[in-house]
DNA sequence: TTCATACTTCGATGATAGTCGAAGCATCGA
DNA sequence: TCGATGCTTCGACTATCATCGAAGTATGAA
């Protein structure tokens, strides 16, 4: 009857509380278990697993079984950056579900975006990548140059490895705090599992905040250092 | 009690079928009345004024009052930024509300996205843009060069004029047919007004085609040929 | 004033869907 | 084989909310 894509289905799968925080839950890029995501959103296990099967069904999210466990997560990247566009969206429109709290600046510095480096440190990375000539980036797309190749092998990123994979290396994900991009795509992946291998900063255990070490931060502001 | 924004209520919002539709219509860059939105969702009017007080009280439209008239319309283009991404994240999923029918043609070929020209049209005006190095693209942000001006200018375009609209002049945004981005921003509605004034182009009455005289086809391909 | 149009508000109804208790299935360790 | 853990399915309850009829308000025309 009418034209175009159905958004009523997606904004209904979002639209619930439980599943929501399920989803910002999973955006910290951990496969998380029913018995976890139940306890981030605050409702049972049966109730969970009920939102769970409706999330699958839709294609945000992806289940693996190991063992006795299922571990969670969302399907694509493309899912994480609908869901940072939408937190976006509402933080510009004040839809907050509290006042800035003691962890927000935290999580304005750096933080996990599903599986890249967002916030501060996020869009600056990303900045300077462009203003070296590593990155160019054209709309929502961006390609590694030749020389950013060399620079990500010094790195110790293997760029053809992550060719391979089927995601796209580069992509721009606008960032809901900054409100400019950052880079996400297997690239932006590899970066920030670099960063944590370097023992520069780590995960929080209970947010999407990265906490780098004091001396991990010098090393990063010299590798990445302002425009 | 957590952290970050609320995805949970702009999901709900547009989460309902008659909600949707709606916005799906106001897509269409014009402002509607209530009654015209209610034929667009199947409702009546009566359930049509509720869904528009939400949608109202959650910054998605504005009203504007005109004699006995109510005009609706989405309060801002990044409404339609993240509308039309939607689209795009549904339309890959395959969340398709009917198979694609007669008009679908047309509208990938040339329709609206709110103010500007999307579909493979808008792609390739931007596309040619870039090439031209008349459009300079960083992330989801998009600068006219010096170049790009005195271009706009010979198509009659009042740059400045633009500028001191509070909103941007430039901005990219996604299209869900051709997964690309296209311009968006007051520099891409002008592109768009240019193009109808120019009587190349009309906007079809009920859906969100642009439909292209022979002539006017002919102009804007040479405008903009493919890079 | 009177009528008509455009829309909102009120009130009642009905259906959808989120919720959880209880039971069922699967996996692991002993 | 037994019990424990992790999760799903079933069933029933409940609350929310979309929906529409009817009445109320506002603007315009006659």
């Amino acid at each position: 009857m009418k034209e175009g894509p159905d958004i009523a289905q997606i904004g209904a799968l979002i639209g619930d509380p439980a599943r929501a925080n399920m989803l910002a839950a999973l955006m910290g890029g951990r496969a998380l278990t029913a018995t976890e995501l139940a306890g981030a959103a605050g409702i049972t296990l049966q109730t969970a697993s009920s939102h769970l099967a409706k999330l699958e069904a839709g294609g945000l999210v992806s289940q693996r079984k190991q063992g006795r466990h299922r571990y969670f997560a969302l399907s694509d990247d493309e899912v994480g950056l609908l869901l940072e566009s939408l937190m976006g969206f509402a933080a510009n429109r004040g839809f907050l579900r509290t006042r800035p709290g003691p962890k927000d600046p935290a999580l304005r510095k750096a933080r996990v975006c599903y599986d890249h480096l967002a916030g501060d440190f996020g869009v600056r990375m990303l900045d300077r990548l462009i203003a070296e000539g590593h990155v160019v980036v054209g709309g929502d797309e961006a390609t590694l140059t030749a020389a950013g190749e060399t620079r990500m092998a010094g790195l110790g990123i293997d760029v053809d490895g992550l060719r391979r994979q089927r995601r796209p290396l580069c992509r721009t994900c606008l960032d809901w705090s900054e409100r400019r991009s950052h880079l996400a795509g297997s690239l932006g992946e590899a970066l920030l599992a670099r960063v944590i291998d370097q023992g520069w900063a780590r995960r929080s255990e209970d947010s999407r905040a990265i906490l780098f070490t004091p001396a991990g931060e010098r090393a990063f502001l010299e590798l990445f250092p302002l425009s």
